[in-house]
DNA sequence: TATGAATGAGCATTCATTCAT
DNA sequence: CATGAATGAATGCTCATTCAT
C-alpha cells in the first residue's frame, strides 16, 4: 500500500525510481530488470520500492507513462512551427525532433519506446498515436487544399504508424545502410508524392505547391 | 551436450520442440513460456529438451530461424507471381500472402515476429529484409524503366520496413481503424505516387500509368 | 528505549495502542496483524509505538496483560455474588458472566483468549487459574461442608481448566451443536453431581456416599 | 503444480516433508516454520517441496489431516477395548492412551494439536469430535443402562471437550500441579458421579454396577 | 515528544538445468 | 536415448525496526 507522496523529498524518490527504472531498462532490458536493479540505481533500499509503487508492475507502467507523456509534450511543442511550413520540411522537422528526443541521455527512451511498441500495451501507444494524429489533422486544416486528400484517415494511419516503426528499427540499428537524414527526408518525399498525385487540381491557377523534390 | 541429431527420429522430436514453442508463445507470451510448458506440449519429458538444445535461448533461437527460413521461402514464391505485376496489384499482392502468411495457425507467428522485431536480434530481421530487398530489385530489373528511379536503395529500406512495421502492428491491433485491405491499398498508392512523380518522363509518349499534374 | 510513561497523555497513548491491538487482532488475526495496522488504528505514526513498548511482542505482552487484569477483575466483581449460592447456580452465574466478558466488543478478548492459551505462555493463563482457584476456594470455605470432599486440588484443576477451555471452544464455534446455556447448565449440573456423590452425608452416621477412588 | 507421486519414492519424499513438519513445528513453532527449515530438516531442496505441495499452506493442511487420521486411527484401535470396561477404567483407558499418543516422538503432536485446536480449522477437531462422539455412542449402546441418562448430547458434547482441553492444557503444562493420572482419575470420577446421579433407577433389582444414595 | 520515510533481512515461490536411473 | 525428480540461485515482496527531522 504505497503511500501517496505529497512532499518535496517523496516526489524526488519517486523520480529517481522512474529514472533508475529508464536507465535499468536501458542497460539490462525490461525481461532483467529486476527490483534489486531499480533499487540499486535508485540509490534506495528495496523496500522503499514499495513505499511508492504497489508493485514492479505499477513502476513499468509509471514509466511508461512518463514516456508518453513526454512525447505528447513533445509533439505538442513541435506542433505549431511545423504547421508553418510546407509538407517536406513539416516532416523533416518532426523527424528531427523525434530523433533527438529518441537518442538522448544515451538512447534511454529509444529502449522503453521499443519496449512499449511490442508489448500488447495499446494504453500506452494509442495516445501517442492520438497526439500525431491530431498534429497531422490540424496541420491538414491549416491547409485547407490538403482536405480534398481521398481517404485521409487510410494514409494518415500508414504515415504515423511507418514513421514511427520505421524511425524506431532505424534508431535501433547498429549500422543502418542508410542515414537518418536520407530516411527523414526519404518517406517525407514519398509523402509528398502521395500528396501531389492525389490532390484534384484546384479550379484554376497553380496547384502543385512543389513539384518534385529536386 | 547436445547432439546434432540427423536420425529421421530426433529430426521430427526437434521440430516437435520448436512447434511447441510456436504453440506456447502464442498462448502465453514469451515471458510465460517455460521449458516445461514446452516439453509438455511437445509431448515428451523436459529433460529430453537438452537433449537436442543446450538451453532455453537455443530453443528461441531455432524458432527465430525457423520462422525466418519460412518468411524467406514465402517470399520466394511470391517472387514469380509478382514480377508480372504493376506496382500496386504487386505490392497488394505481397501484403495479402504476409498477412495469409501472420495469421495462420492461431497468428503463432504473428506473436513471434513481434518478438523478433523487438529483440535486439538483427540476425533475425536482416534475411527478412535482404530477402525482401532482393525481391524489390528483382522487379526493379524486371521493369527496366523503374532503375531510373533516383536513391533506390533509401526508398527501399524504407518501403520494406514501413511495411513490415505497418502490418505487425496492424495485425496486432485488437480494433485497428482501418482495414487490412486499406493499409494494403494504401501503401501500395504511396509508393506508386511516388515511383510516378520520381519517374523522369521516358524519351517521349505518355509513359505514366496515371496522370501528373496539370 | 521506551519509557515508562507517567504523564496522562503518555498513559492514554498507551491505553490507545493496547486498545488498537485488541481491535487488530479481532479483526485480522495475530498473524495479520503489523504495527503499521495498529499504529494506524491508534492514530499515532509507527514511530511512535517505538516510544512506549520495545518491539512488537512487547505490544502483545501487555495485551495479554491487559486481559488477564480484565479477567482477574472480572473474578473479583463476581466473587460475592457467587458465594451466596448453590452449586449450580453459583457456577451458572460465572459461566454467565464470562460469556458475556468474551463476547463484548466484538467478541474481542476471545480472539486474544485463544492465542493467549495456544501460545506457550503460562504465564498469561496461571494468574487467571490462580484467580479461580482462590475463588473457588473462598466458595468452598464459605460452604464448610464441602471442604470435606475428597482430593480438591485435582477436581478444582478440572473444573477450572474444562470449563474454561470448553467455554473456549464453544464460543469460537460457528455452529456449536448445543446452546452457550446448555452447555453452564451440564457442566454445573456435573460438577454438583460430584460434589454430592462424594460429599460425606453430614447429619449422622457415616454413610459414605462412595468409597475413595482406587 | 505439485506432481501427484506415485512412486514409492516420491510416496517416501512426501512423508519426510510431513515428518519435517512436524519436527520444525514441534521445534519452533508454527509462526517461525519457514520452507527452508522443513526443505533442510527433511534433507531436500527447497525446490522439491514444491514438486509435491503446491504451497507452505498445503504442507501444512496435509501435517493436520495426518494427524487427524492418527488419531482417528487411534480412536478406532481403543474401542473395541473399552467398551467392555465400567465407566471409569473405560476413561482412564482412553486418558492413558491418549497421553501416549500426544507425548510420544518428543511431544511433536502435542504441539501440533495445539495449533490445530487454536486456528479457526474446523475441519480438523471436527473429524477428531466426531470419532470420539462415535465411541462414546457406541460405549452407550453397548451399555444399554446408560441410554436412560438425561440429555446425552449435551454432556456428550462436555465430556469430550473437555476431555480434550484439559489434557492439551495439562500436557503442555511445563510443572502441573496434579499428576496426569490424577486427572485422569478425576475426569473419570467427575462423569461416574454424573452418570450414577442421574441414572433413573432400574425397574427392580440392582442393575447399576454402583449402587445409588441410600 | 512524535513522526514516517527508509531500511534490509527474510520469506514464499519459480524455473532453467542436471543427472541418476 | 529418455526421463522427471531434485536442485538452489534468483525474484518480488513484506514488515519490524530505526533515526533524522
Amino acid at each position: 500500500m504505497p503511500r501517496k507522496p505529497r512532499q518535496q523529498r517523496s516526489r524526488a524518490t519517486v523520480d529517481a525510481i522512474i529514472e533508475a527504472g529508464f536507465i535499468c531498462v536501458a542497460r539490462h532490458g525490461v525481461a532483467n530488470t529486476t527490483t534489486r536493479h531499480i533499487a540499486d540505481v535508485a540509490g534506495i533500499g528495496v523496500g522503499s520500492l514499495y513505499e511508492y509503487f504497489a508493485n514492479k508492475e505499477d513502476i513499468f507502467d509509471a514509466m511508461n507513462k512518463r514516456f508518453v507523456d513526454d512525447v505528447v509534450q513533445l509533439i505538442r511543442d513541435i506542433t505549431p512551427h511545423m504547421l508553418a511550413l510546407d509538407i517536406e520540411p513539416a516532416i523533416e522537422l518532426v523527424f528531427r525532433h523525434f530523433g533527438e528526443f529518441l537518442t538522448r541521455d544515451d538512447e534511454r527512451y529509444l529502449k522503453v519506446a521499443r519496449q512499449i511498441v511490442q508489448a500488447d500495451t495499446k494504453d500506452y501507444v494509442e495516445p501517442v498515436s492520438k497526439a500525431l494524429m491530431d498534429m497531422l489533422m490540424r496541420y491538414i486544416v491549416s491547409h485547407a487544399e490538403l482536405m480534398r486528400l481521398p481517404d485521409i484517415p487510410t494514409m494518415a494511419y500508414i504515415i504515423i504508424n511507418g514513421g514511427i516503426f520505421t524511425v524506431l528499427r532505424h534508431l535501433s540499428s547498429e549500422d543502418p545502410p542508410i542515414s537518418y537524414a536520407q530516411l527523414s527526408r526519404g518517406l517525407a518525399s514519398m509523402v509528398n508524392s502521395w500528396v501531389q498525385q492525389n490532390l484534384p487540381p484546384p479550379a484554376r491557377g497553380a496547384a502543385g505547391k512543389r513539384r518534385r523534390n529536386g
